[in-house]
DNA sequence: CCGCTTTTTTGACAAATGTCAAGTGTGCCC
DNA sequence: GGGCACACTTGACATTTGTCAAAAAAGCGG
């Protein structure tokens, strides 16, 4: 829980009062390799924070897993769509090793907002970060040929390729394996 | 700024008093066509809403001009990340019509987030909402053809192919203005 | 309304990528 | 440690897309 508050410093310091009740809401979580924490056609309604392991978010197409996003240590995660809409959820989290993480109910989440300003501000600011941050992931990959896109990841996150397996990563980049490895090949 | 207000309506109602200061902290921007609203090099530090008018998001990479988004009217406008990072903006905002905008700057904004709750709530679920919605987009991105694309363009925003010049929506959707003239040519 | 500029389309060709199938390498479980 | 399943690579071919250049169409300003 001292890395969930560690994290939850680097956006927003909250006074003893707001960590403490923030503490009474989560609650913690082990789940072994390849299980699901979210799965598709369901309602999301909690958020979680990743102490230790890999997860990816998948969802299903044409009969095709497709996996666009992973989530490491430190990362808050969930199907944000469903969390945030209440409709079910149209992806699955897949656990990619065996890991800790740290669940808080919506409900729970919503009576901490409720009553601190503080903690909305924190929410409020985690979400600008979560959003550039996608907004970055979308511009780098934008206009990006299958070479460029894996030489991005290896530059800007050459974690993802020791941990998660190379069929994940084409699908991730949007790519089908065989050019992933040929490019793989060509570097 | 009635139109501004219907559209904060649909995030989180304000009471009166938030509601005015809200009103007091946006002032009101008539722009022409072409003109921009963000340069690149310059950090953002106003929010804006679009209340008529068009325009887009671009940035330069490779000498080419990289159009990324659109903003129509009650859409909520700025260089998310130049704004929130406060570092000198990479992309440009440029006028596709004679607009009319409502701006309010960042210091204002930190002042109404610090004095009322309900407004840090509004902005924390307007993020939300944008969040998901540049999701959305990535994942209707991902692994698609040009012709998927141009076809989900049309089903979900037609609005965009009928005021916005084909070379920018090529480059939105990440194909060459070739490319998307011959998918055109075969619907 | 005309001329000029910009936008869009078209042709030809090269490059990149996807698909299908098969082969190789790696990891896991008994 | 071995066998099997899974992950990854390779080959061949088809399709899609990009690039360059040129032509056609559309829009704007005087």
């Amino acid at each position: 829980m001292q890395q969930l508050f560690e994290q939850i410093g680097n956006y927003h310091r909250l006074s003893p009062e707001a960590a403490e009740a923030v503490s009474l809401g989560f609650e913690r979580i082990t789940l072994p390799k390849n299980e699901c924490l979210v799965t598709e056609g369901k309602v999301c309604r909690h958020l979680y924070f990743l102490e230790k392991g890999a997860l990816r978010g998948y969802y299903q197409e044409d009969g095709k897993e497709i996996t666009h996003w992973f989530g490491f240590e430190n990362d808050f995660v969930t199907s944000f769509h469903s969390f945030i809409t209440g409709q079910p959820s149209v992806e699955n989290i897949q656990l990619l090793e065996g890991s800790i993480l740290w669940g808080i109910a919506k409900e729970r989440l919503n009576e901490l907002l409720n009553q601190y300003h503080e903690i909305e501000r924190l929410v409020r600011i985690a979400y600008e970060k979560y959003y550039i941050r996608l907004e970055e992931r979308f511009v780098n990959a934008h206009f990006k040929t299958a070479t460029d896109r894996y030489e991005d990841l290896l530059e800007h996150a050459p974690h993802i390729v020791e941990r998660v397996p190379l069929g994940y990563i084409a699908s991730y980049l949007g790519i089908s394996p065989e050019t992933l490895s040929r490019v793989r090949g060509r570097l």
